[in-house]
DNA sequence: AGAGTTATTATAGGTTTTTATTTTGAAAGT
DNA sequence: ACTTTCAAAATAAAAACCTATAATAACTCT
């Protein structure tokens, strides 16, 4: 049984319309918004009168004229709510605080031990409370909660696999929402990241994106049209398993050759050089050491490789590198770029912007944060 | 401007929401389909009756009943109109006749002497024509005309560039249209063999399919929740230039190690063997030549290699493989899914299927009419 | 033959957009 | 200072479509 037409949904698709043109455009006024939108003016101000109701929507003040009435500028009330958003790392649990525009208000962290679904449970529990209890008071409060973790995550929001976890069908989605009564979004950690750049970061206004996300492996979340693409079951963007080398290294995944071997954190312990962490090696690298600069340089090389099958089979409109490897960007970019450069196809290349992560370590939790609004402001698309 | 709801778009939805229930599911009663629809019964009713009017649906004869009134049943009616497939290679011209089912009823094929875009024009004409003049007198008459290119084709039909015809931004689109006075629709070959498979081959009721299609070289056709992915510009698949070999042979396109040099006709001349067509490599290989079979089985590892890097970047819920290679399936196929079988992350294959064109050499043709079929029935799409 | 089921159609009611009209507000000209 | 002009926003009436409910039609079973 798929969606079929009735006015509410009418009704809804033209408000989501309205609400997203003065989010992305604003401050506008309704005749603007119109304009933009092909609705016909009474049907925005009627609709603008309900967004202002629920506080979603404010007018802001007279607009400058052009020789007629001023307009009523209105501008999207982020202040009207909170979501939170979570970064479940292997290592750490990370939260922050924001209002409905991404701004932070407030940010936390806390180690992880034990890795078994209680005790991280528990963590989570101690990272998000002092945040459910900073929220400032707002017309809707806190409208959702967004996770990012480690894994694969289906449709409905069930972790089915998280090998660095140890977890396989993990239903933290309902565990949470029981406990805090507030909508719950899961997803998968590349795809967070990937809708914290799109919506905040270096993918601002950008329909086709795919956001690499380079640290103890890759992952990667694809944006198509504007929204994540999870695949048939939901195990989308596992590209770190995406062999570059036929006959290559062996993987732990049954593959040979894996992207991930040769382009993160795990190639390090392919060198002679004793295994250090990114943070160390960089310090190696600012001092000049040279078989560390040529490491970087070798990954950098594969990250190009890897990057072009995406960018030949994908056709993005834009590639986003993030991740705790671009800490080391200085050192890898060069070579990465040259690499796309030479390699690519010619007509994919041309349209193409490729860059680092503008929200750096935050990718992840601003975009699960941002999951957690859209879900709340809840879009409704068609298409012809 | 995006597209706004009002009452025409509701009944559109709910129209193709109608027509496509009973196309892809009749015979219905009007009561089956507004159960499985969730439309109402008087809906269903009204939206049936413009059906019936415009010839689309039909009333077949009563069914079953299980205790009352006696269903009408409702079939779609694929008489009521005709298209044209085409499928423009680098040797020939080959188009069919369909009716709206995809039923075909006269095919026709030419061979291709010049490549400039005038003498293609001219084939083009010559082998549509007897088609057109073949076509019954129905309700609709020829409702489109879906051509297949070997090249890439941006959103707008326009051909960007097709290194095999040596042609670059040809709006053949734009010709055929003012010449027969018809919808066309343009696409990659690739695509059109994915659109194929999925309707009328190996691909039916599968919402996330890839295409792989494997020739003089390799394209891929992306079937996303039911609909073709096209990239940003229209250039997504060439996974044919995705790197398996990072330091490997040296393709036309740049890049080294492209996948299509490894496992598609472009192999052949790798060998020590002449180079021969598969046609005639097949024959070699009936009697058992055993540097041909070697050779087969090494395509088939590399197209297994390759196909595993789609399974895990992309988690397509089916995989069908087609071209003229797949003549050679018998001597390919069990290393290529040995391969998967060993590659592929567990989770990505557990519920994946693999086969090959059900289509054979008709997947493209075929396809490429589909497109102009459901450009006419015009298809709308929500998602909430 | 009559009661119970099921399919289809008819009618009324409600929601929403659109079109047309009116009101409001600000600047410019007389 | 008052009117005119232009544009923005609000209001009112009209049209379109879906849903719910009821009515009718057709059939099965006892």
């Amino acid at each position: 049984m798929r969606i079929t037409g009735d006015q509410a949904l009418v009704k809804k698709l033209n408000k989501s319309i309205v609400l997203d043109t003065i989010r992305r455009k604003g401050p506008l006024s309704r005749t603007d918004v119109s304009e933009k939108t092909g609705l016909n003016k009474a049907t925005v101000s009627n609709l603008t009168l309900e967004l202002i109701e629920q506080n979603l929507v404010e007018e802001t003040g007279l607009g400058e004229s052009s020789g007629g009435r001023k307009p009523l500028m209105l501008l999207f009330n982020g202040s009207a709510g909170c979501v939170i958003g979570v970064e479940l790392s292997v290592t750490r649990v990370k939260a922050i605080l924001t209002d409905l525009k991404g701004t932070i208000l407030q940010e936390h962290v806390l180690p992880l031990g034990q890795l078994d679904e209680d005790a991280v449970f528990e963590v989570i529990g101690k990272v998000i409370q002092p945040l459910i209890d900073a929220a400032p008071q707002t017309t809707h409060g806190i409208v959702g909660i967004g996770i990012g973790v480690p894994g694969m995550v289906d449709e409905s929001g069930l972790i089915l696999y998280a090998p660095n976890l140890n977890w396989e069908g993990v239903d933290l989605k309902s565990r949470i929402e029981e406990k805090y009564n507030v909508p719950v979004v899961i997803d998968n950690e590349a795809n967070a990241g990937a809708a914290g750049e799109r919506e905040y970061g270096a993918g601002r206004h950008v329909r086709h994106l795919v956001y690499v996300s380079a640290g103890m492996g890759i992952g990667s979340g694809m944006i198509i049209d504007g929204q994540l693409y999870k695949g048939a079951w939901g195990y989308a963007g596992e590209t770190g398993h995406m062999s570059i080398e036929s006959d290559g290294r062996l993987c732990s995944c049954g593959n040979q050759g894996c992207w991930e071997l040769y382009a993160s954190e795990r190639a390090y312990s392919y060198t002679s050089l004793p295994a250090l962490t990114t943070a160390e090696r960089v310090e190696q690298a600012k001092v000049g050491d040279a078989s560390t600069l040529e490491m970087y340089e070798e990954i950098g090389r594969r990250l190009g490789i890897g990057v072009t099958n995406l960018v030949n089979g994908f056709n993005p409109q834009k590639i986003v590198v993030g991740g705790p490897l671009t800490e080391a960007k200085a050192w890898i970019e060069p070579k990465m770029l040259a690499t796309i450069a030479k390699r690519a196809l010619p007509y994919h290349r041309r349209e193409l912007s490729i860059s680092f992560s503008e929200l750096g370590s935050r990718s992840a939790v601003l975009g699960a944060a941002h999951l957690a609004v859209a879900q709340f402001l809840g879009r409704v698309r068609v298409s012809v």
